[in-house]
DNA sequence: CTAGGTGCAAACTGTTTGCAACCCT
DNA sequence: AGGGTTGCAAACAGTTTGCACCTAG
């Protein structure tokens, strides 16, 4: 069952839409629920099949991408590259929170992490560069818990 | 010209190709040849490009990916994947620094970088997770120096 | 000679786009 | 009514694969 974060998003993001002068078609609806429900991260691909075997009519595949594009442009959600030319997207915490993942080699899992020391590790490269750095993506790959020897 | 450690890099790549039982052939020279002689990161398309204008017969498609894809697993050179589902190769120095990369969002410049409080980041966070992380890859986005306001 | 390497063209995969029908507001 | 939205199918781009020919050892 959704959670109040889950709910609260669901509806930010729906306001956000709205105050954008956007309908509310059902497509776009369709995957705010379905990001709203699971907050793991999903393919194009998962996204379409999940649609497709819910009772519902199924979501056109082109619609599924400009959705996604969408969310992801008004930051209600954020794409992942972990590195295998898919990507996947996961619901954006409206306070701008954010964390990474690491990549289980045997098993696949995604294990999502967040740690202060890296976030201020990476503000202090970039102040030692000089560089504006706008955003950062870690991915490391390794074992999860499950599957350590 | 090609310095020292570049010529080292291409006799140790060949050697190692070699001491995997390998055949010297036409397209993976050419691309030992291009990795040595410049230390950006290229993409597969690039590197058709260059080849086809220089003088020489020009290498087909096919071997250029299989090539990277063999350099690759020797651990001869690096994918690198930015976000934009164009995978690029650069170097790997034998003995096993490595740097990370900061893209420009201006002029689409990459800048390489490398932190020994990053790393030290990175192993601190994998021994508070418990897990074994075997890599990692760090992208910054941002503005290079000469793109900065 | 022959296992390994190469080039071409065709297949694949994830994603994007053109366009006509559709439906919020 | 009318512009945003959707679905289909076709187009795309990067990468991979099948296969016949070539070549280093």
């Amino acid at each position: 069952m959704p959670t109040q974060t889950d709910l609260e998003w669901a509806d930010y993001a729906r306001d956000v839409l709205r105050h954008s002068g956007r309908h509310r078609g059902a497509a776009r609806e369709r995957l705010i629920d379905l990001f709203s429900s699971w907050d793991c991260a999903f393919t194009a691909q998962q996204i379409e099949d999940l649609l497709r075997r819910s009772e519902e009519r199924p979501v056109g595949r082109a619609s599924i991408y400009r959705a996604l594009e969408l969310l992801s442009d008004q930051q209600l959600i954020t794409r992942l590259d972990l590195g295998d030319g898919i990507a996947r997207y996961e619901r954006a915490e409206p306070d701008g929170e954010h964390h990474h993942h690491l990549i289980c080699g045997e098993c696949g899992r995604l294990v999502a992490f967040d740690d202060p020391g890296l976030e201020r590790a990476i503000r202090r490269v970039s102040e030692r560069l000089g560089m504006r750095v706008s955003s950062h993506d870690v991915v490391l790959r390794g074992a999860c818990l499950d599957c350590e020897d």
